[in-house]
DNA sequence: TACAAAACGTTATATTGTATCTTTTCGTCA
DNA sequence: TGACGAAAAGATACAATATAACGTTTTGTA
């Protein structure tokens, strides 16, 4: 699926729940597919910059946090950095394996980790909002 | 298990292998062991310098960085905090509950998870060598 | 066209984490 | 015991990440 048809799809899922997917969030979507590696923020910002005037981090934050609340880019906690959704199209479980050699990451949504997350959490008498699972080693390419 | 009796098992575990709990570095697992809740780094920091000449950041940071290496503690990248590890004796898998409202956090090593996790990651010809998981909620007693 | 809400721009600042170099402490062995 | 090298700690400066606060522009709508 090419970097236009992503977008396309992007703004489909936006107009169709009534939220505004603006240039400047396109143009930071954009950013994060074409990068097919996880950003920072300000390596976005650093994106952005290039051929006119300087934006400054809150711009950037906050495209990303629309974007976020959208489904259509995932937060990586333990890199600081964000990357694009290959699914957006409903929730889903957002696993990641980060490989500490080359930097890839692969989004993987395995239902059964989920679940058996969801059970465990509900014997301590837990309500879970968001999972976070993100496994660090090394890819087979890189081994 | 008293806070000086983990003290002391911590003692225990780091002379075992060699290793050197400083009066520094078990200063800083006492402040973990007895805020009962993860704190920051700037959080210990900040109680270090009760009392005394105040501290610069790298020192809570390395004393950190050696627990951590010693499976003392462990790190909650969704909260950029720390937290005393309650079973040291050996490695295990590190989940944790974050309560969103409390802000407590119950550690659970559910071994399940983690096979399944394991195994979800040798599927995608991944070689795991540290797992993140942390589930955030709403504790029991929050509801 | 007026209006209100949403998005965006701008400045400043808060929070978290490191690099680097110096000084001190500690274990080891001549 | 005393010299020595390694490990730890002190100190300064700075890098990287993230947000607060407030004013302006754009956008959809009545
Ligand atoms: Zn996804
Ligand atoms: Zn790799
Ligand atoms: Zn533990
Ligand atoms: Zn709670």
């Amino acid at each position: 699926m090419s970097t236009e048809e992503r977008l396309e799809r992007a703004m489909r899922l936006c107009t169709g729940r009534g939220a505004r997917l603006t240039p400047q969030r396109a143009r930071v979507l954009r950013i994060l597919i074409e990068a097919e590696r996880p950003l920072g923020a300000y390596e976005i910002l650093a994106e952005m910059a290039g051929g006119q005037r300087a934006l400054a981090p809150p711009t950037v934050y906050r495209a990303l946090e629309f974007l976020l609340a959208q489904g259509l880019v995932h937060r990586l906690e333990t890199l600081n950095a964000f990357i694009d959704c290959r699914h957006p199209e409903r929730p889903h479980p957002a696993q990641f394996l980060i490989c500490s050699a080359c930097g890839r990451v692969v989004e993987i949504d395995d239902e059964a980790i989920a679940a058996r997350l969801l059970d465990a959490a509900s014997q301590s008498g837990f309500a879970p909002s968001r999972k976070v699972v993100e496994v660090i080693g090394v890819c087979e390419g890189c081994r």
